[in-house]
DNA sequence: CGAGCGATTGATCGCCATCAAAGTGGGTGG
DNA sequence: CCACCCACTTTGATGGCGATCAATCGCTCG
């Protein structure tokens, strides 16, 4: 996920509901000024959720919109049988709730310990009507998810094991969520299991391609939840086929 | 793709440019009135393309939008092997270029002979901000083609070579563009190359599992661009596992 | 230190890909 | 009008990648 267009926001007031707020500048609200996010706060509030808990399920009745400040999401759907599918994981200054249905068509959760802005969906709406600009900034985010969930489409339909493995670890490299302090280390913050029901894989798949990755020098697996990518140039050549 | 929540158009005279126009109820410019839309044409062209020939390749700039009236697209994208994954068709009515990039993502080419009204982007964006009520619809059509995607994502990671092609065909079937006169009969204008390619499959594989479904008597194959849908239900209930 | 869960590694299986060949139908030219 | 051609589709035989079944490892927490 690329960075959006932003207009600069203006430096808030201590006094101000969301001083401090570490998302402000790249969330649905940065193109909003002081007052308008004044406002805008008003009808929102904070909720936390710890790992594992939901945002919501799939047919709920989408009341609600969400901007996540803290954490990591998973959007994901259960076949009938148990099968789930991840269509996407959610990080700090993402959007969540874009849907023209009534029902969520898929489910929410944590991924790890997270807080969340939350704002009634009617009350969203008819705040866009009157602030063309966040219209705007809301269709830039929708077409970027787009072209993110084709992106997963192609890994899907047409990529092997050893492929999809390697374009996703390059995926988190990109954006900035999950890089780490140092240079070509990134935090996994989601399970295996997760990582297996994002890729259209098993868990003992994805384990054995990165350890194979491990074994051919292209990374190292400094923790189960960290990566340091070693040799990116043949991790792209892997992952592009 | 469901129809969209449309703003009754206005009757049009027989002289203006969008007369006639086949799907001006359901496409971007049906929330115009007549006089919005007189001048929304003015910037638009009409081109056809036949069937095979390609509208903007992957990598092209991106310097239209388009609008398509008759026939059928395919949007896709190659692997440097050859692999190839179709990420969605688009029947008339439907809109292509939804982007935030320079560049084009996906390939798209002509699945039949087709008809689409171009408009120069730049005109296009400039028309929109005076427009609030098409910026809306673009919204909801993005928001639409995501919850496409992510179904399509689904099938992808996390179905059988028979759950997708019964999903397939309940996709089709749902769409007014492939339903043809008779009652369960749906056309496919695609061909198995492209239908494979959809679905993650090779041709083999999707005319095995086509042959299954007609052995089993859940489908006719009135020829091979036709199927007539003999027991939905039974067809729903293989889709979802 | 032991329990328990997630991750890793190993052995085997099955679905779908691949390779191969025959069938079908639409279009062209004789 | 008919015969041929070529591309697409269907059907058949075999193989490989990733799933499944199973066992061990290793970390966290009580």
């Amino acid at each position: 996920m690329e960075m959006l267009p932003i207009s600069p926001a203006a430096a808030l007031d201590e006094a101000h509901p969301c001083f401090g707020c570490a998302i402000r500048l790249v969330a649905v609200c940065g193109v909003l000024n002081s007052d308008e996010l004044a406002e805008f706060k008003r009808g929102g509030s904070d909720i936390e959720r710890l790992a594992g808990e939901t945002i919501f399920f799939e047919g709920d009745r989408a009341t609600h919109v969400y901007n996540l400040t803290s954490g990591a999401l998973r959007i994901s759907k259960l076949l009938s049988d148990g099968r789930r599918q991840i269509a996407g994981f959610l990080f700090p200054g993402d959007f969540l709730g874009i849907t023209m249905e009534d029902e969520h068509a898929f489910t929410a959760e944590a991924v790890v310990d997270s807080t969340l802005c939350q704002f009634p969906r009617a009350r969203f709406d008819a705040f866009v009507d009157t602030h063309p600009q966040l219209e705007r900034h809301l269709y830039a985010i929708a077409a970027h998810e787009l072209a993110a969930a084709r992106q997963q489409v192609v890994l899907l339909g047409r990529k092997t094991a050893t492929e999809k493995v390697a374009s996703f670890l390059l995926m988190l490299a990109k954006g900035p969520a999950c890089r780490m302090p140092g240079g070509d280390e990134i935090f996994l913050p989601m399970s295996r299991s997760d990582i297996a029901d994002y890729l259209g894989l098993r868990i003992e798949t994805v384990s054995r391609e990165l350890s194979a990755l491990k074994a051919d020098r292209l990374i190292q697996l400094t923790s189960t939840h960290s990566v340091r990518l070693v040799d990116r140039d043949r991790l792209h050549a892997l992952a592009e086929g």
